[in-house]
DNA sequence: GTCTATAGGAAGATAGAC
DNA sequence: GTCTATCTTCCTATAGAC
């Protein structure tokens, strides 16, 4: 495994960029190259199954995300409030205020649903469980606390589509101000 | 103009259902063709610029349906809280009660986003206030108006996009019940 | 690891006969 | 209106030299 001149975490990065501005069947190998600055032979190195693996790159890397960001907030032994508002800051850098879409809303169309589709499911169910947890520890009953993360998710990606629609992030931004009040009060 | 054997509108209804399924990208004229049983040179006839005709009527059809179901809505004497049921009973049969996707979050993507960007944001914005004039019936000033008309479509399209990752509708169903309260208690 | 070259197919679109 | 045939361009993917 020798280093490449650019850290793979970056090459997966710019990938992502492309995938979420273009989706997935969008994102051709020439913007794919284009935006990693490397030639289509050498995406090929790293991917040998082409344009499969880097969406699966992109989907681990978000993964990784979760696992190192939210789990730690999750873990700490800080209040519901404040946990909840870690988990708002974290999402909203994640998608950069608003300006970055889902790959897990892109994923779930067309040939990408094929592939993705249920990678998609569990990632959202995953995420959901997550925001569950807080709702529950700040004392609500399993099925309300289920209830209320669904009502966070559908608020987070509703915030991302009508703000990339409008090309405004206000909605997304205004949308993460509630979810604190949607999970806890 | 002579008739075609089937109407026009139906096959616009094809053509959605490809484009809600694929995404602009992802729809290729073979699989509008399928849809529709016209062969390909049948849609360069109907639709002589091709896919982006095909697309621009789709979302015609679309426009006529806000103005002659939601139009109603709004023009009659019923109560907010009326109007507010009905509005929610349109977009659930719109998205048939959330199996659809939305093609204004699909029209926002990669290269439909150059030709179709300016016609969503305006269609959003349309149905945005089409939903805060009712929060004012209710008797909500008109910043807490919109801003309630905002939650309310953030929660339809986040409806939509929780329910297709998932494969299944219920998120959507919630958040449609929760509408009515969003824009008027 | 990166390059050039290219295969092989599918894409969108058009022309002309019927 | 629909058909067949065709054009051009773009796509993903691979091969082999360096």
């Amino acid at each position: 495994m020798p280093r490449p001149a650019v850290p793979r975490e970056e090459i997966v990065d710019r990938l992502g960029e492309v995938f979420r501005r273009h989706g997935y069947e969008g994102a051709s190998l020439k913007l794919l190259s284009g935006a990693t600055g490397l030639g289509r032979s050498s995406l090929y190195h790293y991917f040998p199954n082409g344009k499969e693996d880097m969406a699966e790159a992109v989907l681990d890397q978000a993964e990784a995300w979760g696992a190192n960001t939210l789990g730690p907030v999750l873990a700490s032994d800080a209040a519901p409030e404040e946990k909840a508002r870690r988990v708002v800051a974290a999402f909203d850098d994640f998608y950069s205020g608003g300006k970055r879409s889902c790959l897990l809303e892109l994923f779930a169309i067309g040939d990408a649903r094929d592939v993705f589709g249920d990678r998609v499911a569990q990632r959202l169910t995953t995420l959901t469980q997550i925001l569950a947890r807080i709702a529950e520890e700040a004392g609500h009953a399993a099925p309300d606390a289920a209830r209320r993360a669904e009502a966070a998710m559908v608020a987070i990606h509703g915030g991302l589509v009508v703000s990339r629609g409008l090309g405004d992030t206000a909605p997304f931004r205004r949308a993460l101000d509630t979810l604190p009040d949607t999970l806890i009060r």
